[in-house]
Formats: structure tokens, sequence, C-alpha cells
DNA sequence: CCGCGGATCTTCT
DNA sequence: GAAGATCCGCGGA
């Protein structure tokens, strides 16, 4: 997909999309495409997994504890990046939703890379198969080249945003439990797209 | 294909 | 001082 495709066949999600209950936004956001811009590279994918993170009834999401330096971006208006760093090495992009002053996001947990495919390679060069590029929170934030510099940045303004179809085909969703959590571990707060190959975990 | 453990460091206790 | 919203390489089957 060229950029000039892109830009004429989507368009940018504008913060009501955000702003409502994260695991609507979770669903909804199936299907998007997450483009990043960045030294002249347009880099780009289809958000095909993705898990929604709660405020207090949620012992599993960083906002459950209390508003830190870390936190507090979860508190703020939606449509802003939380990037957070995890396991000493990787980074992990979250979308802020609820209205401002309540806590709520979406981890972005696979990718099926759409643009600057070869430009998502060289930033991951130990892998060969297309579908390992980005099938991972932290693997997708390697390919797109997003690190927490991005944290609290606009995603309906500048160079990261997501963007939808004008033709876009409804998607199937399957709902599961989240992966790699220790408590709250029963809530059905997983989303990806049927039998679509690029799915971490499978 | 599957399971296991090491790497590595920020954040909060 | 310990845990953590992960990934990769290794060994075995």
């Amino acid at each position: 997909m060229s950029p000039h495709q892109l830009k004429k066949q989507t368009r940018r999600l504008s913060r009501t999309f955000f702003a409502r209950p994260a695991p609507e936004v979770a669903r909804d956001l199936l299907g998007k495409l997450l483009v990043h811009k960045l030294n002249g590279h347009t880099l780009a994918g289809k958000i095909v997994e993705a898990e929604a993170y709660l405020g207090d009834d949620d012992q599993a999401a960083h906002a459950a504890r209390r508003l830190t330096s870390r936190t507090k971006v979860l508190f703020g208006p939606p449509g802003h990046a939380y990037v957070y760093f995890i396991y000493g090495m990787y980074e992990c992009l979250n979308l802020v939703c609820e209205p401002d002053g309540i806590a709520g996001c979406v981890l972005i947990r696979a990718l099926e890379p759409l643009a600057g495919i070869e430009e998502m390679q060289s930033r991951r060069p130990a892998t060969h198969r297309l579908r390992d590029l980005a099938s991972g929170p932290g693997k997708l934030t390697l390919a797109m080249g997003i690190t927490r510099a991005l944290y609290g940045c606009d995603i309906t303004r500048g160079d990261l945003q997501v963007r939808e179809f004008s033709d876009a085909d409804p998607v199937e969703i399957v709902t599961t439990t989240r992966v790699g959590i220790s408590v709250s571990r029963d809530l059905p707060l997983r989303f990806y797209i049927k039998d679509n190959e690029f799915v971490s975990a499978r």
C-alpha cells in the first residue's frame, strides 16, 4: 500500500472515537490502520489484535494502582499514546480511551504490515517471516519505530495516527481473556480478527 | 512444533 | 529489592 493510496483510501480517526469505554474501542480498532510517519518513511499496519485495560475494577491495569508520573496520561483526555517500557527491553503502545478524568486504554497487540515493510524488516533484522514482523506488542513497536519518546502524544494530530478504510469490510471478532497477566485473568478483554495469521499467540 | 529460561532495567514498594 | 501487559534462542520430539 503506497502513501498515496493510504491518504486517499483512509481517513484519520478523531477524538470522539476514543472517548468511549475501552472494550468498545478495542473491538472497533480491529481492521483499522496504525500509521507512523518517521524520517520520511510511512510505516503502517492493520490492527488485528487488541486488549482493553480499565481503571479501578481491573487489577491488571497500570491505572488501577493510582495516578503516578507513568500513568498520568491514562487519566487524561482520550486519543493520546501511553507507551511504557517493560522487561528491561521492550516498549508497548496503548491508546488512551474514555472521557477526560476516567482511566482506560487499549493495548495494541498485533499488526498486519501493509506499508513500509522493508523499513520494518530493517528494524527487526532477526525476523524472516512476515507474520512474525509485528505479531506481538513488543514486536510491533520495534517494527514501527514507536518508543517512549511518543509518550503522551496526540494520536489525532501528528506523526502517529490511526486511520479507517473508507470501504472497510466488517471484521469477525473473537473474544478471549488477556495474555501475560497474573491478576484479573478472567475478564474477557482480548479481541482479535478471526483466522488472521498475524495475531500473536495463535 | 513445544516448553523452558535468560536478557535487562524502569517503576513502584 | 522485586516484579513485570515480552521476545528469542535453545534443546528435544
